[in-house]
DNA sequence: TCCACTCACACTTTTGAATAGG
DNA sequence: ACCTATTCAAAAGTGTGAGTGG
């Protein structure tokens, strides 16, 4: 079993002996596990879509999960975003998925907060976490504080762990970011894969009505006669998993990978890809395995947790690329530009990039999480100054809220996204690339942070 | 013509207020 | 008066299929 690694900042100074006892618990074992498992990996085999749409869609099957190793009495807060898998568009032609060019530029990226955020971590642990209400949409101009994705394109979530007292008291040292390979998924506006609707269908409650069993066979035979042929083929469709295996399901939904083979022969990883002719995805269960990923999700729920400092979906790529190729078909816009939310699953590098200013303030401003204590002194806002910082301009804390917190607790979104929600890759590439660029950012340049999409918006 | 997208629709589950009973 | 259980209507969440626009 993969230990969680250590998020440790990279602390100025000698760490008070509270501080020491408290790392080991507050980042060396916090556990996530993926509820659903089997669902999530019977999606993932066919090529999960998520339909997006102008008012917003939930996910099904949504994020659900399950936390350990927490400190009880501390407050943390859970967060999710939204990672782009690569830099490609696709297109589904003749039931495979196809690179269809290159990627949109990424919309404005948010970040849904949960609404039990923040939560003492007993809470969190003491039952299952569902991120249920998460909505999708494609609307760039959303005022719901819905995540925004581009129709088309490929992502998977990422769970973020801090340790914050209040939404203005995050505490960057702490952050942990965790994702789970078989939760990618294409966004689309419709349904493309057959397979992928009849699933939809017999597990999600609320589409009851289009089971086969179900009333709606007789609706629609009255509706048109021409759905007959439709209903035939779901019918057929629907008899398909006794008939088809698993891998031929991915084979028929994802040859189209490597089937653009002018787009993809330019990426280094085109043989791998080629390897992995059943499911794209597939291959990060494959590098999983070659890192000794035991298949069984009991464990692989360790071996997918990641702890990252919070990171933009625009430069995570490049961190990742520095530590492992993807065997994606889209890992390779270019170079390092590409990558994934599964080379991070691949790479067990521990990703301890954390900004020395930000750490060191940490380190200096909190007491040691002392586990039910008396009253630690879980910072302010005014313990922060390069939080508070950020509320003079688009920044970390200092965004428009949405959400149940009201207009104390501004965590909603960014009020000004603009350039900082379309950072440049590759300048982002290079910053996070160099270590020193890495490790020393002042933290109290809320500027530079704001640039990370992780924190440009905040929903419920 | 093709494809991505939007919208209205019928159906379902969920939610919350109103009511009844102990 | 208070609490709990039940009922019911409204709200919200589904995929479908027709229509639209580039």
């Amino acid at each position: 079993m993969q230990s969680i690694r250590d998020l440790k900042a990279n602390f100025s100074g000698p760490p008070p002996p509270a501080m020491s006892s408290g790392d080991a618990y507050l980042q060396g074992n916090i556990r996530m596990s993926l509820e659903d498992p089997e669902l999530w990996r019977t999606f993932h085999e066919i090529g999960t879509e998520m339909i997006i749409t102008k008012p917003g869609r939930r996910m099904f099957p949504h994020c659900k999960v399950n936390l350990s190793g927490l400190i009880p009495c501390a407050k943390y807060i859970l967060l999710v975003d939204m990672v782009p898998e690569d830099g490609f568009r696709y297109k589904w032609n003749k039931e495979k998925w196809e690179v269809a060019g290159k990627a949109e530029p990424q919309p404005p990226c948010r970040t849904y907060l949960h609404p039990d955020s923040p939560a003492p971590g007993s809470h969190w642990m003491k039952q299952s976490i569902s991120f249920l209400k998460l909505k999708l949409t494609n609307n760039t101009l959303d005022q719901h504080g819905h995540i925004i994705l581009h129709s088309m394109h490929r992502y998977h979530p990422r769970f973020h762990i801090v340790q914050a007292d209040d939404l203005f008291s995050v505490r960057w040292s702490v952050f942990q970011t965790f994702t789970f390979p078989e939760t990618s998924f294409t966004a689309v506006t419709a349904y493309q894969n057959t397979k992928i609707t009849k699933l939809k269908i017999d597990h999600n409650p609320f589409a009851k009505g289009f089971r086969d069993e179900g009333t709606t066979k007789k609706r629609r035979a009255n509706k048109n006669p021409g759905d007959l042929d439709k209903k035939v083929k779901l019918s057929q469709m629907n008899r398909e998993p006794e008939e088809d295996s698993p891998s031929d399901f991915c084979k028929s939904s994802f040859e189209g990978y490597e089937g653009d083979e002018a787009a993809l022969q330019k990426r280094k990883e085109a043989e791998e890809i080629k390897e992995e002719r059943y499911s794209p995805w597939s291959a990060e269960r494959e590098h999983g395995n070659r890192n000794g990923s035991p298949p069984n999700a009991e464990s692989r729920d360790v071996y997918n947790a990641e702890q990252l400092v919070p990171a933009p979906a625009s430069y995570q790529p490049y961190r990742f690329h520095e530590y492992g190729k993807s065997p994606s078909p889209s890992s390779s816009v270019g170079s390092s530009a590409s990558a994934s939310g599964r080379s991070s699953f691949e790479s067990r590098v521990p990703d301890v990039a954390v900004h020395e200013h930000e750490s060191s303030k940490a380190r200096t401003q909190e007491v040691g999480p002392s586990p039910c204590g008396p009253p630690q002194h879980l910072p302010g806002p005014q313990d922060y100054p390069a939080v508070l910082n950020v509320t003079s301009k688009p920044g970390v804390l200092g965004h428009h809220i949405y959400g149940p917190y009201g207009a104390e607790q501004p965590l909603g979104q960014w009020s000004g996204s603009g350039a900082a929600q379309y950072p440049p890759p590759h300048h982002l590439s290079a910053d996070y690339a160099t270590p020193a660029v890495h490790h020393g950012y002042p933290h109290g340049n809320v500027t530079e942070w704001s640039q990370y999409p992780l924190f440009s918006y905040s929903c419920w």
